[in-house]
DNA sequence: CTGTTAGCGCTTTCAA
DNA sequence: TTGAAAGCGCTAACAG
């Protein structure tokens, strides 16, 4: 048993391996008698083309990785999809890789897609500083940044406006007349964690709400973080009447919280999230959230992608902000308590 | 600019490129003297092997490739959790590729990941009857099949009890009082879609309950279905009692569609659905399910593949059955309806 | 311990 | 239209 190789192809079809090679890339310029031939002794090999070999010489190997931090979090095999479209559409073969959120594998990872030759790298990075990054830019394979920045490098990003998402969240507690409002925010060395607390804080001052250190809980975007927060908001003496989670999984931790120490929504607190989640349509009252684009926030992405691998021209780094959009159900007005009924 | 390659390393340590390599593999048997400056030039160059080099002569590539049908079903994510993991242990590099449950796509996909030399291949296919992989069996590569069989060749398995859960659901039903109990059911031309109806059958013709077709219904084990097949049974003259929704995209179209169309949940209707999710704990009353055991389905289906690409000797076919475990909320005994409150 | 050398399977001039 | 031949970057004998 062996693979079939080029070879094999070429001595039972009686050509050379140049002609067998034209043949498998379509060059055009072969006899067709001949051509005839080498296929249908291609078919009787079941010869597979060895892209191993192929990326050797032509040094381009037709895949993009693709490295996000989690894959169980819904909003990332989202913008996933879109970017597998895309990348199909145009030939491209993608390598998904998932960090888990940690920037070591992360920088693992770099180096193996990097061993692999790929053309061209979409991240959402683990570590915003980005030095592990480096080897990638050294090597001028373009890069694009998805939901979360590179600081210290001209990365293309695609992201989402935070901050505006986060500030219409905010503002629409404000104005069903909440004054006490927490939020439950991500880690601030993140783009997403940073810029929503800053839109949070914006719609704060803007209607003169003082901003209070006990209502400010820093979560890390998984759901237990949003538990353990959203009791910490309740052990509080003057509790909030309403409360901002950042992303979608505090905020299904919080709504578990919420159940669990019989703090009742919609009647006791409201709650705002960002990022549009399943369950959001089927709790009482239904949840309020700001939502993203997550396909088009892809598709972008391997967009400019692609525009970096083929025109080698432009080295300007650009920004796609796409807008996020609220999602207006019954979580964020209070109403009268079941006591009163 | 140009990429350094090991012949660039070795001039400027003025060694030989075989030196190099055998500093790079860490086979030892370099004088430490040497051994340091080799490093240290690696380190100056940012010198990255390439492995595309490298699997060329060693003709493996430490890579294993996974297919999986839908990575917006939460389901499969998890799995790649637990195979990642232990890939990873094991100095294996994963490379994921989602077909959307398109036969087509698989193809290609297969095609492609033969293309680059995957060691391996772990499954979860969009087309049971196999003949895709006919390309992959006669290379020798290993493949591992989950969550679904392959039919014509014989290959490595790993499964939930499909029929056992489906049993159990159906007979909680049943327990509970119920008669008429409906399935949306998966395709039948699925692992997962046929066995988890037998379960539903056996568990019917045990108890003596006459299987009667109208309530059975054939969903695509995606969100829609399950919602258009839930007002199905909500328009029949003679409404069934309980659903059991075969998985959990169907069970959450299901809820919807109960929501929209006011068939109360836990009053005129039970549901037990086949997969835990997120909603469950949200509805009220609160779902049960089947739940299964993700992470480990991924692991054990690395495990099995991992010996076959080590012991090149086993060739028998196994099956790994792993238990699903019944989660008993409230959603499948129907309470007083408002009405009498 | 170290270097020389022969490929791995393919593409791509170059010459015919 | 075709074939011969020179690599792509690396590893693995083999010889020293």
């Amino acid at each position: 048993m062996h693979k079939p190789t080029i070879e094999d192809v070429a001595k039972l079809a009686k050509v050379s391996t140049a002609t067998v090679s034209r043949v498998i890339n379509k060059q055009g310029g072969v006899k067709s008698s001949k051509e005839q031939r080498i296929l249908e002794v291609i078919e009787e090999l079941a010869y597979i083309p060895n892209a191993v070999a192929r990326s050797m010489v032509r040094k381009i190997t037709n895949t993009i990785g693709v490295i996000i931090p989690d894959i169980n979090n819904p909003f990332f095999p989202l913008v996933v999809s879109g970017i597998e479209q895309q990348a199909r559409k145009k030939g491209y073969f993608t390598i998904l890789c998932n960090t888990n959120e940690s920037p070591e594998i992360e920088e693992e990872l770099i180096q193996i897609l990097l061993e692999r030759s790929v053309d061209g790298l979409i991240i959402t990075t683990a570590n915003e500083y980005g030095h592990q990054l480096q080897p990638v830019i050294d090597r001028r394979i373009p890069v694009v940044a998805v939901d979360r920045q590179i600081r210290n490098y001209e990365v293309d990003t695609v992201l989402v406006g935070n901050m505006d998402g986060a500030y219409q969240a905010t503002r629409h507690l404000i104005l069903q007349g909440h004054k006490k409002i927490a939020i439950i925010r991500g880690p601030q060395n993140t783009t997403p964690g940073y810029e929503r607390f800053v839109g949070y804080r914006r719609a704060l001052e803007d209607y003169n709400i003082p901003l209070l250190d006990e209502y400010v809980l820093e979560g890390d975007f998984k759901e237990e973080s949003g538990y353990l927060d959203t009791q910490k908001l309740h052990s509080l003496q003057d509790r909030p009447t309403a409360i901002f989670t950042a992303n979608n999984l505090m905020t299904l931790g919080c709504l578990k919280a919420l159940t669990k120490i019989g703090w009742v929504l919609g009647e006791e607190v409201s709650l705002i999230g960002f990022d549009d989640l399943d369950v959001a349509e089927f709790v009482n009252p239904q949840l309020t959230v700001v939502s993203r684009p997550m396909r088009q926030l892809g598709e972008a992405a391997f967009d400019l992608l692609y525009e970096k691998m083929t025109h080698q021209g432009e080295w300007t780094k650009r920004h796609y902000v796409l807008s996020p959009k609220i999602k207006i159900r019954q979580s964020c007005v209070l109403r009268p308590s079941k006591t009163m009924e």
